[in-house]
DNA sequence: CGCCGAATGGACTCCGAGGTCCGTTTTCCC
DNA sequence: GGGAAAACGGACCTCGGAGTCCATTCGGCG
């Protein structure tokens, strides 16, 4: 894990090196506890002890743990889409999509499909019961969708899509299909699933190619 | 206080109508009110209120509450199973999906997105947790995929989807977009991104027509 | 150095949710 | 009608997880 700068501090109160460390422990363990486990089932405790830290200063940082899970789905949208910005703001070709599929296919199958996506399991999870969260998450949705859109208006803009392709849609479509194939894939504890999922959006979107590549539609 | 039936085989134990009709009702307000608040968060009290049952009757017929989520696992499966059949089983045209497809959003808008598949939620909420409750739900899936997928075969059968169209990939595809849409929707409280997915697979599927039809999806 | 507030450890309280138990009523069958 | 088992009501128990509190240590700054 290299530098993380995305555990903002809420208030203005006096935040020591020290007290910055341990709040991003505690959001780092709540993440990756939580990521397999499910939010309601994962007990402060259990963060206690996976960060190596103290009831007291669970409570020293996040008023609740409500407040703990608004905290985590923010610092998981900024991780999320801080490493897709890395993938997706350079894109400007069909085999870059391509590239980006086979990432996300790749990490996935290291663990079988299980676990899913961080964002999309705390989605159903919580969306349903605080609504904070839930507009946090739908935020960032839209930003990861806004990262895809932006390199398909790139591909637009330099004439590799069509004019009446639209890129928004298209965004919305490729992330539907990645967040369906992530949830069937965990169902199956198989990739394959998200593998058909995401071809199909990309082909999809390669429909819109000004020039179909070689031969016709497979 | 020993049980006399030293020869009976297994726990085959007599069950009246009455006790089957309050099994049902103990599962109906476990589907209900599991819908709403998830799993986890729905307590054992709340379903005996809900269900005008005791807590007795909960442990009557079922063993904890793991087997009573896995009973329900089972059941709301069945329910879906049952609706998507009566709006599978006869497809044969691309109409046919487009009139199911309708069908599926009206359902949500009805209430902007919120709660989504109930198969889709407890999905990330179990299975990483239960095995068992996991692999059921991967079986329901398969066979409401296997729903599409024999309307596709009839389609393809029929002359009016190309022979190099593969049914089951693209019954998974819609899947995917189908739950992927839920999520979404379930994040935005908004259908729209619903529609969209939606209207992706069925494009996807509309370019393995032997002829394309005239006009676009709705 | 000495002060003060941040940071910390960890014992403790409180309550709610899962699960148990037993006496009572209803149903089934002879 | 009568007996046995199923169905039932609800008080009760237990435990674990959320949240509190306070004494202590650390660290930055005059």
């Amino acid at each position: 894990m290299g530098d993380e700068r995305v555990a903002a501090p809420t208030d203005r109160r006096r935040i020591s090196q020290r007290g910055v460390a341990t709040r991003e422990r505690i959001l780092e363990a709540a993440n990756r506890l939580m990521l397999v486990r499910g939010v309601n089932a994962t007990t402060l405790d259990d963060i206690r002890e996976a960060s190596q830290t103290s009831k007291s200063q669970l409570y020293h940082h996040f008023a609740d743990k409500q407040e703990l899970v608004r905290a985590l789905v923010k610092y998981r949208g900024a991780l999320v889409l801080q490493r897709e910005r890395a993938g997706l703001e350079r894109l400007r070709s069909f085999s870059g999509l391509v590239r980006w599929r086979n990432a996300l296919v790749q990490a996935n199958s290291l663990n079988n499909g299980k676990y899913g996506c961080g964002l999309g399991s705390m989605t159903l999870e919580l969306s349903d019961q605080d609504e904070q969260a839930r507009s946090s998450l739908s935020e960032t949705f839209a930003a990861w969708e806004r990262l895809i859109s932006d390199g398909l208006h790139r591909m637009r803009d330099s004439g590799l899509l069509r004019q009446d392709a639209d890129p928004e849609k298209l965004a919305t479509g490729l992330m539907a299909a990645l967040q369906g194939g992530y949830l069937l894939a965990n169902a199956a504890h198989d990739v394959a699933p998200m593998e058909v999922a995401l071809d199909m959006a990309l082909e999809h979107i390669k429909s819109f190619l000004v020039q179909p590549s070689g031969e016709p539609t497979r």
